[in-house]
Order: structure tokens, then sequence, then C-alpha cells
DNA sequence: AACGTTTATCGTCGATATACGATAGAATGT
DNA sequence: ACATTCTATCGTATATCGACGATAAACGTT
């Protein structure tokens, strides 16, 4: 499918060669973008962040989706690494991994 | 589904009220999260990003996709907002839409 | 041991994402 | 007019998401 730079025009694109950003990082964005696509997600994670500590079974509350639906919804954060849930005797308390958030952050301000 | 509190046992979670920050731009976030929540659309927009200017077919080349699953992110990515398709001739330049970038970053950079 | 509470998982279903080849549409060049 | 090039769309197949209810698993309490 490669070919030929054909005439160009020179009206819009300008195709000098342009070495890609490392694209090493382009998964790890994607993933950790992913975990936030979803309003749902947002707003766990909006909620771990507004306590600093983590909470548990009322995120269930707080999110007007059944509780297996937000169980899920958990787990994809927390298989992005974004969240970490600790066993608290019958409860499991979440909190964000500031870390990752801070990788999060990272990686879409560095989009320039 | 909301009901009692429970006991609490106080040993992680601390439920004071928390007043959640405006659940309106979880949609928003979620939606340009989304954008880039895919590997192929991270490196379609760094490679906007790099050149300035906008590209055509050559992200084609870039990446290794078909020619119709890359049109297809293009897509995804323009209604998005994160990038505008301005035809040229027989070919379109596509350009980063950097008013959307910005919003990107700063509602990611606002999980805090 | 039996119960209640809390959370994760299972099974299911519809909707959507993702990939591709093939085709159609638009614009240019011969 | 015709061929060429570039891009979008269609059609299709597969996989995953996102939602739910039902159930299982873990723990504390009685």
């Amino acid at each position: 499918m490669a070919k030929k730079k054909t005439s160009q025009k020179e009206k819009c694109c300008d195709p000098s060669d342009v070495t890609l950003p490392g694209d090493d990082t382009a998964e790890d964005l994607a993933k950790l973008a992913w975990a936030v696509a979803h309003p749902a997600r947002v707003r766990i994670v909006r909620l771990l962040i507004g306590r600093k500590a983590c909470v548990c079974g009322e995120i269930v509350d707080e999110i007007t989706l059944a509780q297996s639906t937000v169980s899920q919804h958990l787990k994809i954060l927390k298989e992005s690494g974004l969240i970490q849930g600790e066993v608290d005797g019958p409860r499991v308390c979440y909190c964000i991994n500031r870390d990752k958030l801070k990788m999060l952050k990272k990686l879409i301000a560095g989009l320039k």
C-alpha cells in the first residue's frame, strides 16, 4: 500500500518525514484512557479521588447502577491499575492509585 | 437500592457525606477519553500533533491497518471532535482540534 | 452452625467495537 | 470520456462492552 508521494499540491499537507513519538506508550495511554472512557467509571474515579480514603459499597449507592454492574466497572478500573481494592473484613475498600493517575495525566498532558 | 448506612466499623472508609464534583462533565470526559482509548487512535492523534499541519492517506501508511479500518478510526476521532477533516481535492487532510485537545487535557488534569 | 451483609462472579442478552475486503464516490489527470 | 487515485461506506464476522438478575463466596455476628 505504500508508494510514491504523488504531486502533493502543497495545499494543506506537508509530508516532510516525521518520526513518530515513541509508539511504545500508545498502548499504555489507550489502556488508561479506556478506564475512564465510560461516564460511570469517571464518576467512580472522581468519587474515590474526592475521598482521599477508599470507599466500599457506597459506590453502588452513589452510582445509579446495579451492584453487579458497578462491580464490573470496578474490575475494569482495577485491571487498568487506576484503582486498588483492599479487602477489609466483609467489605472491600477501593482507593485511587495516585501513581497511575499521575501517569494518565502525564501521558495525556504529553500529547503535544 | 439505597438504604441504611450499616454499622460502618470505622476501619478504613470514612463515609462523611461527600458531594460529587459536577457530574455534568463525566460524559464529556468519557467521550474524549474514549477517542484515545485505542492504540491506533493514539498513534493517529500523535501523528497529527507531530505535524502541526494535517495529513491525509499517509496515516494509512503509518498505521499498520487496512485503509478501511483507519478510516473508521478517523471517523471515531472526528466524532469526538478531537480531529477535523478538510477535503482538499481528491484527498482529505486531517488536523488536530487544539481546543478539544486542550479540553481533554483540562478534564484529565482536573481529576483531583 | 446458621444467618445477614457485602462483594465478586456467572449466565445471558442486546448493542457496539474492531477488523477486513469489496465497492462506491469524488476529484484530478490524460 | 476514461482511467487513476484517494477516501468513505457497506457488508460481514468476531469479540467485547454494558447492563441485569441470580448465585456464589467471604466474613462477621449471633
